[in-house]
DNA sequence: TCTGGGGTCCTAGGACCC
DNA sequence: TCTGGGGTCCTAGGACCC
């Protein structure tokens, strides 16, 4: 059986803990920016905020119902989950890391267990040791997990046995049978709602209705994604267990700016500190890329603006994860894509086509010397990792004029000292 | 004035090879 | 009058996830 442990609201939740008078109220967390609502209390969402809704269109009904905004603040959020990942790792060693606010568990190497008292045991834990209020859905494969999750959460009235608060075991055959012919095809863990819509049109509704859906129409219409997804319905595993997070093969570092830039002078500098983002990015996964892709937009949402929509792929000779050369790639692909006129809102890096560093095959005209650059890297990381962002490249400068807004942002209660206040006495 | 920032996998089709 | 057959690699785009 896997069991699904998921924290709910995740971002409020870590808001909470450190701000118990947020309890029972309408909280919402920001995206980057200030932009959308990415994270709700139960509260806010009962108010009608949306998942994804913009700020600056809900300002009344914030005011109105006194809403309490934070800008997101992903150094808390990190070390928040950490600390839940740990609680559950002392219950069910083997598990998997699936996002920030969800952890799978493999309960094949446990001899037997009451599934129930499991699941309540495991809330109890987290809770008293971090704070955080997790939902658990138990099941034969991780898809039926993903349901049972979301099960326990949206249709508590439903629930006729094997449930406890904040958990539901889909462990019998009639257990599975329930909760399969209550759920809607769209919230099926793998559905998104291109394939919602192709469902409903050929009469499947729920996920009962999916699991007699022939086979060689799904694997024709959704591919063997959906057919996956089919036959873990049906119990059978075929989504790949992996316990360790596996090496990236992209990584990406973008930003909308806190206003809209034109000057060619913002765009190198915002070029520049984002590439240099990707290459510690890649060294911590200790991988280098062969290529980079650089994009600059304009606001899509800006109408009366003229559009720009542009982006290049370079091949880097040697792979690489040198600042330095990471940088120099960068500032030709933005020398290529930058045109004055317009008012650009967002840029991005992405390094691609990763390789493990231990495999780097040198070009055949090298005339950087690596040995050495890579001290001057391994200093740059060390410097950022204890005093933060206090060397950088004269490309990317100080004084952004560009940076996000973030107004709403709480203290960094796990990361900064001299902002610490005594939460807990554990 | 203001609309997130990451990722993955799969497929079809083109280019190219013998 | 005739116009092969089989393969690989790469890329763009679509769909999905949090």
């Amino acid at each position: 059986m896997i069991v699904l442990i998921d924290c709910n609201n995740f971002y409020v939740s870590c808001e909470r803990v450190f701000d118990p008078s947020l309890q029972h109220k309408p909280v919402i967390v920001l995206s980057n920016n200030d932009g959308c609502a990415i994270a709700r209390s139960d509260e806010a969402k009962a108010l009608g905020i949306k998942m994804g809704a913009p700020a600056f269109l809900m300002q009344d009904l914030i005011r109105k119902h006194d809403v309490k905004v934070f800008s997101s603040n992903y150094a808390l959020y990190g070390d928040m989950s950490a600390k839940v990942m740990e609680v559950i790792r002392s219950f069910i060693p083997d598990t998997e890391v699936y996002s920030i606010d969800e952890i799978f568990a493999d309960l094949s190497s446990l001899t037997y267990v009451n599934l129930l008292k499991l699941g309540t045991a495991l809330r109890e834990a987290v809770m008293n040791r971090t704070g955080i209020p997790v939902t658990i859905g138990i099941a034969q494969t991780k898809t039926l997990a993903k349901m049972a999750n979301r099960y326990a959460k949206k249709a508590p009235g439903l629930r006729l046995q094997a449930a406890g608060p904040g958990i539901f075991v889909a462990e019998e055959n009639f257990q599975v049978v329930e909760m399969l012919a209550n759920t809607k095809v769209e919230d099926i863990w793998g559905i998104g709602p291109q394939h919602a819509i192709r469902l409903q049109q050929n009469g499947f509704t729920t996920a009962a209705d999916f699991i007699k859906a022939p086979e060689d129409w799904v694997r024709s219409e959704m591919s063997v994604v959906g057919l996956r997804t089919l036959y873990e319905l049906k119990g059978f595993s075929c989504i790949k267990w992996e316990p360790l997070p596996a090496k990236k093969k992209n990584i990406c570092t973008s930003r909308q700016f806190g206003k809209l830039i034109t000057g060619k002078k913002e765009v190198r500098q915002a070029i520049a500190t984002f590439a240099s983002s990707c290459a510690q990015k890649l060294r911590k996964e200790g991988s280098c890329a062969r290529k980079i892709h650089v994009f600059l937009q304009t606001n899509v949402h800006r109408k009366q603006d003229e559009q720009y929509f542009h982006s290049v792929t370079l091949d880097i000779p040697a792979p690489t994860n040198s600042t330095v050369e990471l940088l120099k790639y960068a500032m030709q692909a933005m020398d290529l894509l930058y045109k004055p006129g317009y008012y650009y809102q967002k840029t991005g890096v992405i390094v691609m086509d990763l390789v493990p560093e231990t495999c780097v095959q040198m070009a055949l005209f090298e005339n950087t010397n690596r040995k050495k650059e890579k001290k001057v890297m391994k200093t740059l990381d060390e410097l950022q990792e204890n005093f933060g962002d206090v060397v950088r490249f004269a490309t990317q400068e100080f004084n952004k004029k560009w940076n996000l807004r973030r107004n709403h942002l709480s203290k960094s209660y796990t990361t900064k000292f001299d902002q610490l206040s005594v939460v807990n006495s554990e």
